[in-house]
DNA sequence: GCGGTAGCCG
DNA sequence: CGGCTACCGC
């Protein structure tokens, strides 16, 4: 099974590109984020005409993240636990049955955190210790999970072109580096990293200072997988041409393929 | 030669429409009228690749009109006179100098005046009075002259589609009418009814309402010629079928020939 | 409906 | 720089 994460930056933005993508690379399954569009607006039908079930967690201007599955998906869940003050759409659960197992999927949004410190920051660290929280209540299942997404995370220097340029900020900082890596720490797998090492590996190029033609790139998606999801993976991948199309998102599809 | 008048409603927005009707029609001259741009943001380069001098009179997000040409333009002004406190950029004269005469050009964008009655339709009226003094100075240098441009006013009933639709629109009022009537009045010869009569000739289609699609149009670009530059017409027409491509503008290019 | 503007966000 | 929210103008 193939499964992407894609944060697609609009999804009115993207009416063009994102199908395109999806008829090239034909993923099973994808993790969207930032659909900024609430659940009517999303434009289900151009999917479903494809095949895809569409479930979609939206809001207002922001955020907003949605899951396509050419399978069922089974107990959709939305927001993430363990804030129900927290109004801000960046989690969805849902289960899908492949020939041979039930995946748990979680698609996220982890929050920018910028400017840091501050309270935007406080807010990203608040909510990477409830997704500490989910995570391991979710391996405490003993099936196989991923959880995917734009996590606005730099795990390592060597994740970005220019390491120096990040040190100060939100993506890169040494608490939120921890923070994820105390979520690694549960027992979780970075697919990319147990496939490909080595630099040069980007996710996301910033629209100004002409990022994507310096290839000044970061890579900030990423799947992360329980112990028995990362004995499905056979493969792990970044689709980095989709950048240089038409009317790119600035982040590009990141897909990894499960024997499920 | 061949002169053209056309509202692009935004030069940014026409980019790639504006270059590809140039490269197919090859005017000598092209009046242009809502480049919504500064002198500085306008994209002169594009023309001048193609053999066209450029001057503009530039504003800020409204109104800018332009006139290209690929003979020289000589005695460039800018602003209608009769008001120095008009901030609105909606008037540029420049001469050619033809194979055998010189011309007056006058590119004009008069303002839309609604909703009428109110200030809007008062500031409509009162550029028509300045418009008048300046077309009677015009006619008294006995020299060909041609104003032409976006007059935003439907001379007859049988310039609309449903005349009835605009009967206490500003572009269609009595006042509005019997303004431009005045200005003919003086001696100019609205060329293209001096060339093709009846209805059915419009050169706008309201971008609402499926306006296009049902031929709901207006005719409210206009050349009016003084008796000099009158009987050096030759012919004149509306570039109809730009309406009906990719990104148009609401308006569609209007020329006319001189022999001059 | 489709231009433009501004400010907010990343 | 390019999404979004808004508003304005026609």
């Amino acid at each position: 099974m193939k499964i992407a994460t894609f944060n697609i930056n609009g999804i009115k933005a993207r009416i063009d590109a994102l199908p395109a993508w999806l008829d090239e690379a034909s993923p099973d399954v994808v993790l969207l984020q930032e659909i900024k569009s609430v659940d009517d607006g999303f434009p289900r039908e151009i999917f479903e005409e494809r095949g895809y079930n569409v479930e979609t967690h939206g809001q207002k201007g922001f955020n907003g993240v949605a899951i396509l599955s050419k399978r069922p998906l089974e107990d959709v869940t939305r927001g993430l636990p363990g804030d129900d003050t927290d109004e801000q759409a960046r989690w969805i659960e849902a289960t899908v049955v492949g020939d041979h197992r039930a995946l748990r999927l979680c698609g996220l949004y982890l929050p920018n955190g910028n400017p840091a410190p501050g309270p935007k920051y406080d807010y990203k660290l608040a909510w990477m210790d409830r997704l500490h929280a989910r995570a391991r209540d979710l391996l405490a299942s003993e099936e196989p999970v991923l959880m995917g997404g734009d996590y606005n995370i730099i795990p390592q220097d060597e994740d970005a072109a220019r390491p120096d340029a990040w040190r100060e900020d939100a993506l890169a900082r040494p608490e939120s580096r921890a923070a994820f890596r105390r979520i690694l720490n549960l027992g979780f797998t970075e697919a990319f990293r147990a496939q490909v090492q080595g630099p040069g590996h980007y996710t996301f190029w910033d629209y100004q200072a002409g990022a994507w033609n310096k290839n000044d790139g970061i890579r900030i998606d990423h799947f992360l997988l329980s112990p028995q999801a990362a004995d499905l993976m056979t493969d792990c991948g970044i689709d980095k041409d989709i950048r240089g199309r038409d009317k790119p998102s600035d982040h590009v599809p990141l897909w990894v393929e499960l024997n499920a």
